[in-house]
DNA sequence: CAGTGGATGCTCT
DNA sequence: GAGCATCCACTGT
């Protein structure tokens, strides 16, 4: 399965394989291990109410990146998935360092691997994501994806931060994984 | 530790 | 003018 086609179909089935996948961003990056489904018709997607300068992105072609500002500090960031007009979206929200870890203390700040990229807010600054990223094609450098040797084990659990549709589980994570953004308490 | 609240800006009502 | 798909520092145990 390729990329390409993983993100054309469904994004119930496209966010939890993503899991596992390694995102590189100018060579930084690392294993995605949690993610959020933000689905069509869905009230806690930024584009339920519709197509707006803000989600434009999110009604295009699949495979692409959408980069929105959180909490006017953070950037967020997703992966376009479904058709054109359908309006899905991974919410990428936390990976497990692999590449270029020094870069990612310099932009965050700080130096334990756990706090790099442990969060949505985290993940796009260790990586250097701004909405200058918007639209970003995810196929075409300096953006790479690899596919996992072999699928990870997800768990499924509710979506983090929101008040809508808040019951639904489609926060995916790799099961056992040390680096999720609620993992404080995991052995 | 757990819980609380401030920072900060943009989008949409 | 409200409400965020967040993070961090600070409080009180």
């Amino acid at each position: 399965m390729t990329f390409r086609q993983l993100v054309a179909g469904s994004v119930h089935d496209a966010a939890p394989a993503l899991v596992g996948w390694t995102l590189l961003v100018d060579g930084v990056g690392g294993r995605i291990v949690e993610v959020e489904a933000y689905a069509p018709d869905d009230p806690a997607s930024h584009s339920f109410r519709g197509k707006t300068a803000r989600n434009g992105v999110m009604f295009g072609p699949p495979g692409r990146l959408y980069v929105y500002r959180s909490y006017g500090i953070h950037w967020c960031a997703n992966v376009v998935c479904e058709q054109p007009g359908t309006a899905a979206a991974v919410l990428l929200r936390a990976l497990e360092p692999t590449h270029g870890l020094d870069r990612m203390r310099g932009r965050r700040g700080v130096t334990e691997a756990r706090l790099l990229c442990s969060g949505p807010g985290r993940l796009t600054q260790a990586l250097g994501l701004t909405g200058a990223d918007d639209g970003a094609d995810l196929s075409l450098p300096p953006f790479e994806l690899v596919p996992p040797a072999a699928r990870a084990t997800v768990d499924a659990t509710p979506r983090i931060g929101i008040t809508r549709a808040a019951e639904v589980p489609w926060r995916f994570v790799e099961r056992g994984s040390s680096w999720s953004s609620r993992a404080r308490r995991a052995a």
